[in-house]
DNA sequence: AACTATACCTGCAAGC
DNA sequence: TGCTTGCAGGTATAGT
C-alpha cells in the first residue's frame, strides 16, 4: 500500500518502542512472500539480538541489530507493521511475528503477500534490494540539477520517470499525480521537453508534497495505519487522486484519469495543460 | 539500450 | 443473495 511517507510514518511510530528491545522470539506462519522468509538467518542474526537503529530507505524499513546485521522490510502494496500487546488476537494473514523484550509483538501482516522480509548479514555491505536505488527526494542530492540530468532527453512520460526507482525513489502512484499538478505539469509531457523552470518547480513539489503527507500521518485510502494502529489524514489533502470525473478545486474543469507506466494517472487538463 | 507489459496475490466494490 | 469482473498504493523480470 504505503508510499515513502507511509512507510516514514511507520517508522516514526515504531521507532521509540522498537529501538533498544531485543527480540526475543520470531514466529514464521508464511514464508511464501514476495521472497521467500529466511527462517534460517531470521533466528541466527535477529533472535536475541537488539534492535540498535531503525532507518528508512526509499520504501524499506531497516533495523539494525547488535549482531551487526539488518533486518529489511518491505510492505509491498497491503503490507502492515504494527505493535500489539500479545494477548491481542493474530488477525487473519500475519506472516510473522517478532516478540520483543518490552513485552510487545511486532506483527508483519500482509494480505497479498507483495511485500517481503530478507536479512542482510553481518559485515555485509552490498545488498541485492538496496545497491540500485536512486536518490532520495527529501535530500539535499534529489535537485533540479539532477532531475534535469536525469530526464535527459528522454521521450518516455515525465511520469514514468519519476516512479523509476533507479532515479528517484520513494515515489509511488498517489504522489507522482498530486506532486506533478502542483507543479502544473503534464503527466504525459516527454521527460526531455521541461524546462529548466518546470524543474524547478517540481522538485519543490515534490517535496513539499512529501513533507505535507509525512506531517498528515500518511494517506489512509482503505486500510493504511502507522505502527499504533492509526489512521493518516493526508487523503482529505488530495487535489487529484482518484477524482476522475470531479472539478478541480483550482480551475472547475474536470479532473481526468489516463494510464502511464501500466498504472492509473489522474491529472487537471487545464491546470496541467 | 531503453522502455513497457506482465506477473505475483487477496480483498473489495460494482454490476449483473 | 451470490456470482463474476475489474481494480488496488510495488517491484522484478520477461519481452519488444
Amino acid at each position: 500500500m504505503p508510499e515513502l511517507p507511509e512507510i516514514e510514518t511507520i517508522r516514526r511510530s515504531l521507532q521509540q518502542q522498537v529501538e533498544g528491545c531485543r527480540i526475543s522470539a520470531i514466529d514464521i506462519f508464511e514464508k511464501r512472500l514476495r521472497r521467500p522468509v529466511p527462517a534460517g538467518l531470521l533466528h541466527r542474526y535477529i533472535e536475541n539480538f537488539v534492535v540498535r537503529l531503525l532507518e528508512r530507505r526509499a520504501k524499506y524499513l531497516l533495523f539494525t541489530f547488535d549482531s551487526g546485521a539488518v533486518l529489511i522490510i518491505h510492505l509491498g502494496m497491503s503490507g502492515r507493521l504494527g505493535l500489539f500487546d500479545p494477548r491481542h488476537p493474530l488477525e487473519k494473514h500475519t506472516h510473522v511475528v517478532f516478540k520483543l523484550s518490552c513485552d510487545l509483538e511486532m506483527r508483519f501482516r500482509d494480505p497479498r503477500r507483495f511485500g517481503l522480509i530478507a536479512v542482510q548479514q553481518p559485515g555485509r555491505t552490498s545488498n541485492v534490494l538496496l545497491d540500485h536505488l536512486g536518490v532520495e527526494p527529501l535530500s539535499d542530492e534529489f535537485n533540479a540539477e539532477y532531475l534535469c540530468d536525469r530526464l535527459g532527453k528522454s521521450m518516455r512520460p515525465v511520469k514514468n520517470v519519476l516512479m523509476d526507482a533507479t532515479v528517484v525513489v520513494g515515489l509511488g502512484n498517489i504522489y507522482v499525480s498530486e506532486a506533478l499538478f502542483a507543479a502544473k505539469i503534464d503527466p504525459c509531457r516527454a521527460a526531455g521537453t521541461l524546462t529548466r523552470s518546470e524543474v524547478d518547480l517540481l522538485v519543490a513539489a515534490i517535496k513539499s508534497t512529501l513533507l505535507q503527507a509525512i506531517a498528515a500521518g500518511g494517506t489512509t485510502l482503505n486500510d493504511f495505519r502507522n505502527g499504533r494502529g492509526e489512521a493518516g489524514f493526508f487523503q482529505q489533502q488530495l487535489m487529484v487522486y482518484q477524482r476522475q470525473e470531479q472539478p478541480c478545486y483550482l480551475c472547475g474543469h474536470s479532473v481526468r484519469k489516463c494510464v502511464l507506466a501500466g498504472r492509473s494517472t489522474f491529472f487537471c487538463p487545464s491546470c496541467q495543460a
